[in-house]
DNA sequence: GCGAGAAAATGAATATGATTCAGAAATTGA
DNA sequence: TCAATTTCTGAATCATATTCATTTTCTCGC
């Protein structure tokens, strides 16, 4: 333990801070208000000090986006670890990610943002470097769902590899997401609940996949149901 | 034909005009790039009346998307004359908009970073109803194969109302482009040609909602086969 | 504990680029 | 023809991201 770890470890400590405080800044004020010198003086720290850490303001974005997966994980975790069929558990993921981002919908802006190209070029390579590896754990548990569901015989064999399984569920979370973000245009083409239209759409997909138990898309009272079953037994005292 | 209308027609083709020159701009040298003074040079006009067109340049990103709608219509729009089943007809629309995205990355680009909330929020509220204006056609397009697939039996009626049953499709469209953006992220995570992989989900997804033939998603040689039709028969001779 | 040298922090100055607006030019209509 | 109105102009302004010459703090051999 000698110095130079610790010193690592103080400015990762103040990185860490610096991200708090940028992420109560977007939520104040919004992504658009958040500005580096703002930031700067929230932080407490000299401007080039916050140019010593985030390369770019594209870059601490990024940087925010990364940290998101922490807290994304574990939901993910959790769903993934509740004692019920791979089916369920599959579709629980969905929720939990799409609760993640009801309950921190900046977060969801932020993830969202920083995947557009202008962003992500702009960021530093170390950072993209950083935010793949930050979601690699989502991957392999999602993949191991999808192991678990094939041992057991409940996701019949595919062409699909088991990284290429999840693909369908991924594009539909992110482009959900995206949609979202565009105030008044789900509304416009008389879209009312895009999370819970979303999840029926799973359910379709899943279906399509002849997973195991097959589900009826139109189920409300199902889907009403898992959806505060996971609240009680899954997701219990969160933020 | 008054003076009035002469004059708002000039106005609008100037509009288009500087549409044009900005598309230029950033196929020439990136969206990151791209300048507002470089285009008012480009265009041959000042400042003032660039801001006259445009209420900022986040306004201006969302004018080039409502102009790519226009195209992306085309595409669909033969796609879904093709004489085909209209499952058949259901991927081809999926592969139009592919097709649209390949051949121009760029449009592909700005769509996505247009519909972030940072673009979105700062765009005029006009130029957002322009957008979801321009964006009906393509609804009304793909509801028309759905009650089609509906009304031969194809697709067995469901709890989806006919607006709500494109919206997986959709989703994987979306999410798939943003995916695509992020460069190097889908390397990380193994998958290797998005688009095609995206076609194999869709597969599953129609085969999910029970529309009718129902098809393998591993069938490689169908969807290969599929693309090389839509080329020669619906896509002929395009850019 | 001391001081030279290295490392880190500072924030005023700079740079970039979007946006404005006072005046010039063009158009209209009597 | 000319006053009123509309449109156009681009230099000036403003907002912010980014830099870098200095200052401060830390490190380590003596």
């Amino acid at each position: 333990m000698n110095t130079q770890t610790r010193k690592q470890r103080e400015r990762a400590a103040r990185e860490d801070e610096l991200l708090d405080r940028a992420y109560e800044l977007v939520c104040e004020s919004g992504l658009v208000a958040l500005q580096m010198s703002h930031l700067a003086r929230a932080g407490e720290v000299a401007m080039g000090t916050l140019y010593s850490h985030f390369s770019s303001k594209e870059d601490l974005l990024l940087a925010l986006s990364v940290r998101s997966s922490t807290y994304r994980i574990e939901q993910i975790r959790r769903a993934v670890e509740w004692q019920e069929r791979s089916r369920m558990r599959m579709l629980a993921v969905a929720m939990a990610d799409w609760m993640f981002m009801d309950a921190h919908p900046h977060y969801a802006q932020i993830d969202q943002y920083a995947m557009s190209e202008v962003v992500w070029e702009r960021a530093s390579p170390q950072r993209r470097q950083d935010f793949a590896r930050s979601r690699e754990p989502i991957g392999e548990l999602i993949h191991a769902v999808v192991r678990d569901a094939r041992a057991c015989g409940d996701l019949p064999e595919a062409s699909f590899s088991v990284e290429e399984t999840p693909f369908g569920l991924w594009t539909m979370l992110i482009g959900t997401n995206q949609l979202t973000h565009a105030a008044g245009l789900l509304e416009h083409f008389k879209i009312d609940k895009p999370h819970q239209l979303m999840v029926r759409h799973l359910t379709v997909w899943l279906n399509g996949l002849e997973w195991q138990p097959i589900m009826a898309p139109d189920d409300k009272a199902l889907s009403d149901n898992l959806c505060s079953r996971l609240r009680t037994e899954v997701f219990a005292r969160d933020t």
